[in-house]
DNA sequence: AGACCTTACGGCCGGCGTAACAATA
DNA sequence: TATTGTTACGCCGGCCGTAAGGTCT
């Protein structure tokens, strides 16, 4: 019986030229090498090599089997791959959401209802969410809309509202509300990491220049030590306060005051019955 | 490292449901294939059986892997047919010949030429040879005909001519010669395995009914007891002469009178130089 | 002399079978 | 009770490494 640890000699010897070269590159000895590759011809049948008294080389039987050989080492591998990714995914809970505290949120629960499963979870933009939700890289997708689709299970999440964070030395730090256009222009400070949100005040506030921050740390820094305004949302106060030099002033904009809702497969709505019940914490 | 045996017990458990059955079908024991099957999930780092108190059953990630496994099971073997027919035809001589006695001659003046090598020949219509031979299924073929081809090595190999082989009671037995149309309608004796030679005759003879002999021995006898007209050809008459009691009639019309030429690929002009230079007995 | 392949020899790992056990129908 | 899977134990084949030998550059 040919057998899997022949063929990488094999393809070891060939792709080193020599045995010897082979053996060391493998941490084994020269003669194992001969030894195998004696063996093989043997299984074969037919001779894989041409010998001159110090030079071995493959013939064109060994050229074929070769060829042959990589393809099944190759198909090997595979197979562990992607045995070894089913599992994964078997024990994994992928999440997908457009905006961080739901994101959160939803994790918290998620490791509470199934504390067997791995969870994963990324921020992406709408479009990719639903394909990935179609495409079984997510079981589970937050959205800030109803999504149109009889496969999908729907349930409402949570709200969270958009305020703009003003410094106390800010013009417009007392009103008690505004709208996008009223701070239209004005410079901001903005996290990266707040997934549509970005998008959304992009387009209300076209005239504005955003510093974006990648890192949590330099954003907070900055919040406090800046005079320039920045966004904060309702959810995220109990966790992560904006400072007491800054006041919160609502906005007044229809799509500053969102709606999340939790999106799974109809066929996973048993399975995931208990997630679509919870709420977000506000 | 996995190896093969392992995924060939673990498919003949797949195809046998239990490890009992398997490892009988296999003529190993039971506790062998136990004993795999855990080796095999401990390499696969994963789960690959269902497993209650006294059954086992393969379970998703079990299902993906076997899948794969008769892949490879299937490479594997593929692997070995191939190289096995690679090699058998590096010292394989095919010969593909439309008409008997050219071949037979041919693969003698082979098997003295190339004494190490196997020749294996057959016959066939003339379409079939020279896409046989463009195929590398032949490497060398016997037409009675030039064709025109660039890629192609030609060479005369000899001539062979057709007779009426008549009984002496025959009206016609004592004829100098004779057309195919003199003999139109009657009934002729014919050996099945004579290549081109039946599709001519046949048109060349469109009433006469041909009663064909599949067995050398059978045609014979028959000859030897029968009234009925047959043919023959000068070259087979050293090897198999027509009995005494019949007379050979030559047939006048020119296609009773054929050149064989060899024909082979340029690329092996000089492999064959010898045996492009052999001419056949006459 | 150095690089390469081969052969010979002895150790040891690991796959195998036998036997005994546990659980199910 | 018959069938199935698991565990324990000891055998032994075969794979491996070391050592030595032969050939070529």
């Amino acid at each position: 019986m040919i057998e899997i640890y022949q063929l990488e000699q094999l393809i070891a010897f060939a792709d080193n030229g020599t045995l010897s070269e082979a053996a060391e590159k493998m941490h084994i000895s020269q003669p194992t090498l001969t030894r195998t590759m004696k063996k093989l011809e043997e299984e074969f049948g037919v001779p894989l090599f041409s010998r001159t008294k110090n030079k071995m080389d493959l013939n064109e039987n060994g050229l074929l089997a070769l060829s042959h050989a990589r393809k099944i080492m190759e198909q090997t591998s595979d197979m562990l791959r992607l045995v070894r990714a089913l599992d994964r995914a078997s024990h994994t809970i992928s999440i997908g959401s457009c905006a961080p505290e739901p994101m959160v949120q939803l994790v918290q629960h998620c490791s509470k209802l199934y504390p067997e499963m791995a969870i994963s979870s990324e921020m992406k933009d709408l479009d990719y969410l639903k394909q990935g939700l179609d495409d079984d890289i997510y079981q589970c997708i937050i959205l800030p809309e109803k999504p149109y689709d009889n496969n999908y299970t729907v349930e409402e999440f949570g709200h969270e509202n958009l305020y703009f964070a003003l410094p106390k030395s800010h013009p417009k730090t007392n009103s008690q509300n505004l709208s996008f256009s009223d701070m239209n222009g004005e410079n901001m400070i903005v996290f990266s990491a707040i997934g549509f949100w970005y998008e959304m005040t992009k387009n209300q506030m076209p005239d504005s220049r955003f510093l974006m921050q990648n890192e949590r740390y330099d954003f907070t820094e900055l919040i406090n030590s800046s005079i320039l305004p920045s966004f904060a949302t309702d959810t995220t106060q109990i966790s992560a306060p904006a400072p007491a030099d800054r006041n919160l002033v609502p906005i007044t904009d229809e799509c500053a005051h969102v709606t999340y809702y939790i999106v799974c497969k109809k066929k996973d709505r048993s399975k995931f019955k208990n997630l679509l019940r919870s709420k977000m914490n506000t």
